[in-house]
Formats: structure tokens, sequence, C-alpha cells
DNA sequence: ACCTGAACACCGTTCAAGT
DNA sequence: ACCTGAACACCGTTCAAGT
């Protein structure tokens, strides 16, 4: 297992090349391995083949690498409604639903990335430009999901605002609660898009326009 | 500020007398008011007056600590939705919307308790069946309220499990995007209930029988 | 410019010893 | 039975020094 990460050479040269990444890569590995609580800055460090102390010349802190984890991680999860919208064009109950199963499966698959994501960092007063961002853009394709609803008159509901918050509620709640609950289980992936669907259906219900 | 719980004569009585419970009141103090983070089990030894050595008496380890704080949460957030069903008897519509309303409060007031309770903990392997019951029991009083109301005939839906599990997500949704998201920032108790009402609106229109 | 190694102040946990 | 104080292995962070 030794890491030579785009070193052909030599085993392991005194500069690294692309430290920034391969932190990130191994920050990302390893909180999804043994828990946010159980990372630790030096085993990081370790599993990239630095010392401990190298990462403080591309990171403020710990902290600011799981900032940087956290942009990585909003940057897929909108990949993944910006595809599950690209998939229904024109049908928003559609891609309300794609939507919903793709936002599930990718923070199920990916559950210590997901509560380091929505575990409050976000509401630090610290919070880096970058951040809010990669989050905004994930959020604006919900919005562009329901929006089109609403001009095209599939939904109802007294303003779009409103519509998006209860959509992102009712997913972003069968998220958490697949990932902090004791209650919700799923043994595999189509167990957890069942989940999906049912809340899908519910919402769709209960934002339609009547 | 000395700390003297129970204790009149004697400045720092070698034996505490009730230091379970004190330990996990400082705890749930000091979480509230640092985040789970910067949590120190010695920190709250201190606040508590003992040595850091003192709660291996009491508890395992720290993690049993914060278990013992989770479920002290579970209680206290059971009892909310306990009250707001029965402020409506007879109303399911109503239990719900307050339930709701109840939920959301109580864990914006407390969010580091909240997450704390949410966010995986109950997922481990080691879980103690006392926290198990305390979260299965808050559960309980949301199934109350839709039973109720599917056998009355106000709300519809597959089955009741499925019923309750929209409703429980679109609530516990709004909660963790309150608590974890940079979008949803209410300033005051008044714009949380404006919140939690626009997602009971939803999810009664999305379960009410058609 | 980028990384290392030693150092510092902290942390959770253990355990013999005190009351 | 309950608590203390010293000890251990760890941690995040800093900084002079190395390449």
């Amino acid at each position: 297992m030794m890491k030579n990460s785009g070193h052909t050479r030599r085993e392991r040269p005194y500069h690294h090349g692309d430290l920034y990444s391969s932190l990130v890569k191994a920050a990302e590995d390893l909180l999804e391995e043994k828990g946010a609580n159980a990372l630790s800055l030096r085993e990081v460090c370790q599993c990239a083949g630095v010392s401990h102390a190298a990462p403080y010349r591309h990171f403020r802190d710990k902290a600011a690498l799981m900032e940087a984890v956290a942009k990585a991680g909003f940057n897929q999860l909108g990949e993944m409604i910006s595809e599950a919208r690209a998939r229904h064009p024109g049908e928003p109950e559609m891609q309300i639903l794609d939507a919903g199963r793709a936002y599930v499966a990718w923070a199920t698959e990916n559950p210590e990335r997901t509560r380091l994501m929505f575990g409050g960092m976000m509401k630090s007063d610290t919070i880096d430009e970058d951040l809010h961002q990669a989050a905004e853009a994930a959020y604006d394709e919900i919005y562009r999901i329901i929006d089109e609803g609403r001009s095209t008159g599939v939904f109802g509901g007294r303003d779009t605002d409103s519509v998006v918050l209860s959509a992102w509620s009712a997913v972003h709640g069968l998220t958490m609660l697949i990932l902090g609950s004791g209650k919700l289980t799923p043994e595999n992936p189509r167990d957890v898009r069942a989940l999906a669907d049912i809340i899908g259906d519910t919402v769709v219900s209960g934002i339609r326009s009547r």
C-alpha cells in the first residue's frame, strides 16, 4: 500500500506535488471509514504520506480541510439533482421524484459526508464563501424544478420558496432519519428507493395544484 | 459561582452525592454552550466540581455520558409531542400541526442536543437499550396521532407507517435544515413557527384522505 | 515555496492509592 | 462505594529549521 500519487521514479519526494487534493481525498476516505468523531488530522497526513504539520501550508486548520470536503460533497449532490432534472425534461413531477431518489441515494452512500455537510457547519459565521456557493448551487437545482412546475401550473402553493421548502424538507428529513435514527435501516439501495418513493408521492400530493 | 448542589454545610465534600445527574446536567449545558466538537469530558468534570476520572465510576466512557444526554432529550421531545396531542383531542389535523410546531420549537431551542440525538448515535451497534426506548417512545407519539387520523378517516395513505414516515420526514427535515443549512435562519420563535406552518400545511395536504 | 521534527497545551482513559 | 492524582498514548497547532 505505497502511495505514490503521480510520481513514478522517487518513492517519496520531498515535495508532494498536489498535496491539497491528496489531503481532501484522504480526508473523505477516512471520514467515511471511521466517522467524524474518530477522524484525526494526523491520520489523514499519514494516509497522504506527509508529516502532521504539512496541511497547515494549504489549510488554515482542521476545520478548513473539512470545509473543503463538504464543498466537494455539495458539488456532487448538486450534480446528482441536476442529472435527475435533465432525465425528465418538461415533467416536473418526475423531476422531483427522481431528484428525491438521487438525493437520498447519494446521502446514504456517503453518510458521514452528508452529516458533515448538514451538521451545522454552514451555520458558523466563519463560513467559507466557496462552500456557501456550492451549497447554494445545489439548492438552486431544487428551486429550478419547483419553479418550472409552478410556471407550467402542475404545482401550486402560495409562493415558490414555500413549495421548495416543503419538498426539500421532506426529502432531507427522510435522508437524515435514514442516517440518524435507529428506526429506519434500509438494507440495500432498493429499500432506500422504496422509502424515497413513499416520501416523493406524499410531497407531490401535497404540492400539486388543486 | 461555587457549585454546592444539595450540600449546605461543607463547601466540597469528598462524596458528591448525585454525581450522575450533575454530570448529565453539566454536559447538557456545556454542549449547548460550546458545541459538540469543543465539548471535553474534563471540562464537564470541572463544571461539576470533580476530578476528571470521577465520571468513570458512573459512565463507561464519554460516549455513554452523551447517550444519557440524548436519552433525556428524547424524553423531553416526546413529552412536547404528547402535550401537543393532548391539546386537540379528536382533531388529528390540529394535533399533527401543533406537534410539528412543538418538535421544531424544541429542536431550535436545543440545537446541539438535537444534532446529538439525530447525528448517527442511534445507528451504533453498541446502543444502550434505555436510549433506544426513549427514542421509540417519542416516535410512538407521532404514530398515535396518525393512527387516530387514519382510523377516523381524515388521513389516507396506503398504511400507517408510510403516513407516519411522510409526516415525520417533513417536520424532521425542516428541523435539520434550520439547524444545519445556512439558508434557513429564523431570527425568533415566530419565524420558526411560520416555517413549521408552511411544512404543516403541505404535510396535511399530502396525507389527507382524498 | 513547501515540508519536517520538536515542542506545547490539551484530550480520553486507566489504575493504584486515598477517604 | 466513591473519588483523586499521576501516568499514558493520543490529539491540534505552532515554529524554527531543513530542502
